[in-house]
DNA sequence: CCCGATGTGCTAATTTATCAGCACTTGCTA
DNA sequence: TAGCAAGTGCTGATAAATTAGCACATCGGG
């Protein structure tokens, strides 16, 4: 039974769909979770998840009030960066720098003047750390 | 029979870590994707799922002499596009700058000077752009 | 020409994920 | 205080994923 730290690579869509709804929310409860579904099933269906996702440890929960709020387990940090990582791997062979691009330009609309000027002083201070 | 263009998102843990090797790969053979299974099943599962993934319209696949070349049917670019979509909205809420910062904090070690100067161009190039 | 390595097709079986429904409790309000 | 809205625990059923195993074909070398 020795706890292997959870990987969300290793969940079933549904589950992960779901983890991912609660990473957004931050914190939230079943009928957030719910609403926050693109394609959701029942509400008792989501109940059920949320559960193996507890069992599982991807996710924990405290009670406030009459209700259960969930969220996620491990760090967003982490999270975020795990997944990163596994990405970067799989369809990037570890190029970050392609996936930067590809980044820019999915997000390319969204992007102000402001952005790109935090974005060019991060690589410039990351570039100074580098050394 | 309305072909709903396959998502990635929706696979199966198995299904989604062998179309991953297929990625990474480019056009393998089983025995190839096998190999680059870092916790693989059986040869036979290895195909079973493989056959599964052609049903389900994410590869296709073609004869070599005696045996098939699997690939993506997905453009890699599309793929690549999609993934960083859905990464982006769920776990970074949507915020590029912050994905780029997590991106270069875990291909730090990676990233040489050229990289970072790279970069740095792109970035100025997507701002014009951005107009 | 025979053998081992590697390939294929097929099938069956086990586990896991996914879902809906019921019976009961609680808080609020008309 | 009756009743609605929303929550909870539990349970059984269905569908999907995941796996192993067998029987046969093909290629290259000794």
């Amino acid at each position: 039974m020795t706890a292997t730290s959870p990987r969300l690579e290793t969940l079933a869509p549904r589950e992960r769909q779901i983890v991912e709804a609660v990473y957004r929310l931050g914190e939230a409860a079943v009928g957030e979770v719910l609403a926050a579904l693109a394609d959701p099933p029942s509400y008792s269906a989501v109940r059920a998840i949320l559960n193996i996702l507890v069992q599982k440890g991807f996710l924990e929960y405290r009670r406030e009030k009459t209700k259960y709020l969930y969220r996620a387990v491990l760090e967003k940090d982490t999270a975020r960066k795990s997944m990163l990582r596994n990405l970067l791997q799989n369809f990037f062979s570890g190029n970050a720098t392609e996936a930067v691009a590809a980044l820019l330009d999915v997000a390319a609309e969204d992007l102000t003047a402001k952005d790109y000027k935090d974005l060019e002083k991060m690589i410039d201070q990351a570039r100074k750390e580098n050394r």
